[in-house]
DNA sequence: GCGAGCCAAATA
DNA sequence: ATTTGGCTCGCC
């Protein structure tokens, strides 16, 4: 008789413990398990299991509780292996969340300690007939036999399609003759659209780069900064080929399905099969095969977006976060609210293996650590093709000169700009960071603001579909012919979108062009259509929300155009400017690129502003310096971190109560460097009310233990929902 | 997270 | 008298 220590499916703190069930045979760790849980049947996970020598009962007796047998077992095999065995305890305790809340999130659908796994994609196998040719007997062979075993030629096997099912094959397969073979099948098949060179010759800078990774011994982490155009990902390419001789895996993590074909194109062109693919845009079924060909070992490279950093690489020897600013990298939505980038530097020091995070905008915190020497710095300061960065104009929006009554969309010098640029048969980048026609849609009689009922935020207008949409919840209504407040039929647009900017330049410029955005292609195929399109010319004109800013090579692009460089300035987030100074870098940087110097114009009203000017002049030093200054003053990270409480409750006086219970705590605690922000003001969301409690602190050690003591203090409580958010990027 | 069990209010 | 809804409890 086995003991099995048990962790069930549910995502509680309370239940976030060991339950003991009892098993004749022997289970092993890592292995799921049907059990009975106070009247329900649910998936369990085992932990832990000793055998018992004692009588089951008075073991249970001197216990105190029943300890009821498992009612099944799910798993052969372990579902995690050691390596991520630790990282999710390690991450359970980090994050301050269930330990099997980790592991589901880690997990693929079908392989989730949950009771929904099973409804999740199973193993598609291939079968094939198998000849058997010692066991046949030639003297007594039929006619139709012998015809059936020719049909196998030279080859041992032959695909299932090929024989029809007859006596005679069903006759030949009982004598074992014939044997059915079984073959896992893979139901991902990448699209490579883009061909790449299959050999790379490094620059000097590249290769010195290379070396100074490869070489060191000390640090594991680096920060690969290189300007737009500079060839970071040849880099990459032979840091994994590096890699990959010292039989050692490389995961490669990209900002979002945008990227990705380019990325998967360039690693299979160069890397052929072995190459396993993780990104959102895969079904379920296909995620769940890529994930098992890499648990196999048959696929040493990874390249994915966010939750990819959890793929079972065996021998994990390099992890590559591209563009490590992006905001992607931390999940601020689901339960669990992991940084990929701290679980990349988790990873790599328990395998050994290094980290680069590349980027040509690095991250104020990365940045930070890198000139405090906390992790290396390596930089390609020349863009490939030694083609100077293009010259930039910055155009007052509120300078009325600038515009003409025909358009307050397209300035005077862009208009002139972009009919020059098509005249000279060379490609226009257009950005405009926001999607569908206006970002909030206003009733001109009574003033009145759409608003989402559940965010409470404003809904964008999206002219093609007629629909008001939240950004945040994706909630959708079809647009009211009138106000529902004052039944007037006259509404005012916000500012505008992409749909806008595509009507208005419909009207200026006769050219065919592509529209490239999240509510018209979220598929890859659809991106990579797009990107091929504009990639091979066939379109001169390319307008597109961020998905155009990053990462790819156009060849003839000469003018990019930023028709509204305010959008991401207004965010009330403390990475606001860093993310509006990479976005107009990165798209700036998509402007001559080969042997042409480029141009851009960015229109803005901010003209003054220390952000503008600095990704005006792609000036990144200096965009530190002053960034650095302001989150210095303003205590924001990196000199302080943020841990955010957010209390909700569908009583009131229960989230009152309880965000003054974790402000009162840490304000008793009186800790070293630690502030103590909020309450903030009550919010209600339908029937839920929600305040917020910041804690800033410097050092995690300093109050760890003790948030760890408080969730055990509130742990029990039913009537509220307490979600804790480590250094959140919406802050 | 979720069903059982309990109680009180609602229904007729 | 019987159904319905809300709330608490505790799971091995």
């Amino acid at each position: 008789m086995y003991i099995l220590k048990i962790l069930v499916e549910h995502i509680v703190l309370k239940l976030n413990r060991e339950f003991l069930y009892s098993s004749e045979n022997k289970v092993e760790i890592g292995v799921r398990v049907f059990i009975k849980f106070n009247h329900q049947e649910i998936v369990g996970f085992v932990i832990d299991s000793f055998e018992l020598k004692e009588n089951l009962e008075e073991y249970s007796k001197r216990l105190g509780f029943d300890i009821k047998p498992i009612s099944g077992i799910l798993d052969e095999k372990p579902i995690v292996n050691k390596e991520l065995w630790d990282l999710a305890n390690q991450l359970s305790e980090h994050y301050f969340f269930p330990l099997i809340g980790v592991l589901q999130t880690m997990l693929p659908n079908s392989m989730k300690p949950k009771h929904v796994a099973l409804n999740g994609p199973k193993i598609k196998y291939d079968e094939f007939y198998k000849l058997n040719k010692e066991k046949i007997n030639y003297k007594n062979l039929s006619k139709n036999a012998s015809k059936l075993i020719s049909k196998f030629e030279n080859s041992l096997v032959l695909q299932r399609n090929k024989l029809s099912k007859t006596k005679t094959l069903d006759e030949l397969i009982s004598k074992g003759i014939i044997e059915i073979e079984k073959v896992e099948a893979n139901r991902y098949k990448p699209l490579i659209t883009f061909d790449y060179e299959k050999e790379i010759t490094l620059t000097n800078e590249q290769q010195f780069a290379f070396d100074e990774i490869v070489n060191e011994q000390e640090y594991f982490t680096f920060l690969l900064k290189g300007v737009t155009g500079s060839g970071k990902t040849e880099v990459y390419i032979k840091l994994i080929e590096k890699a990959k001789e010292d039989k050692k895996g490389s995961l490669v993590l990209v900002p979002e399905i945008a990227l990705t074909p380019l990325m998967i194109s360039r690693l299979i062109s160069y890397f052929g099969d072995g190459v396993a693919v993780l990104h959102s845009s895969l079904s379920p079924a296909q995620r769940y095969d890529e994930y098992r060909r890499i648990a196999r070992g048959d696929a040493d490279i990874v390249v994915g977006t966010r939750s990819a950093i959890f793929a079972p690489l065996k021998d994990l020897g390099l992890i590559i976060i591209d563009e490590e600013n992006d905001e992607s990298y931390k999940e601020d939505d689901q339960r669990f609210l992991y940084n990929a980038k701290d679980v990349a530097s988790m990873r790599a020091k328990s395998n050994n293996a290094k980290l680069v995070l590349g980027s040509a905008t690095p991250s104020i915190e990365t940045m930070a650590k890198a000139k405090k020497g906390l992790i290396k710095l390596v930089e390609l300061k020349n863009r490939y093709y030694d083609v100077e960065l293009p010259n930039v104009y910055v155009v007052d929006k509120n300078d009325k000169n600038m515009f003409s009554y025909k358009s307050s969309v397209f300035s005077l010098p862009l208009i002139k700009k972009i009919k020059e640029t098509i005249a000279q048969g060379e490609q226009v980048i257009l950005l405009i960071n926001s999607r569908g026609y206006s970002n909030n849609l206003q009733c001109r009689e009574c003033g009145e603001t759409f608003k989402c009922p559940t965010c409470n935020l404003p809904l964008h207008y999206h002219r093609v579909e007629n629909i008001l949409y939240c950004h945040h919840c994706e909630y959708k209504i079809r647009k009211p012919d009138t106000c529902p407040k004052c039944n007037s039929r006259f509404f005012k647009f916000g500012n505008f979108g992409i749909e806008k900017v595509e009507e208005e330049f419909k009207k200026l410029f006769n050219v065919p062009y592509l529209i490239l955005d999240s509510d018209r292609a979220n598929k890859t195929y659809q991106i990579e259509e797009i990107l091929k399109n504009f990639n091979e010319e066939k379109y001169q004109v390319l307008i597109g929300t961020q998905m155009v800013s990053k990462g790819h090579d156009f060849k003839n692009v000469s003018l990019v155009g930023i028709l509204n460089a305010d959008t991401l300035i207004n965010f009330p987030n403390y990475r606001s400017n860093e993310m509006t100074f990479s976005l107009i870098t990165q798209t700036i940087g998509r402007a001559g690129r080969f042997e042409k110097q480029g141009e851009a114009i960015i229109q803005t009203s901010y003209v003054d502003n220390y952000v503008i000017q600095t990704a005006a002049n792609q000036d990144y030093d200096k965009f530190y310096d002053l960034e650095i200054r302001r989150r210095k003053m303003s205590d924001y990270p990196p000199f302080m971190n943020v841990l955010s409480f957010s209390i909700k409750s569908k009583k009131e006086d229960m989230v009152l109560k309880y965000s003054t219970i974790i402000k009162n705590y840490f304000e008793s605690l009186n800790l070293k460097d630690v502030q103590v922000l909020g309450p903030s003001k009550l919010n209600k969301l339908g029937q839920i009310f929600s305040n917020n409690v910041f804690i800033k602190y410097k050092k995690f050690n300093v109050i760890h233990e003790d948030v760890k003591l408080l969730i055990e203090s509130y742990k029990n409580e039913n009537e509220v929902q307490v979600k804790i958010n480590l250094n959140p990027y919406s802050y």
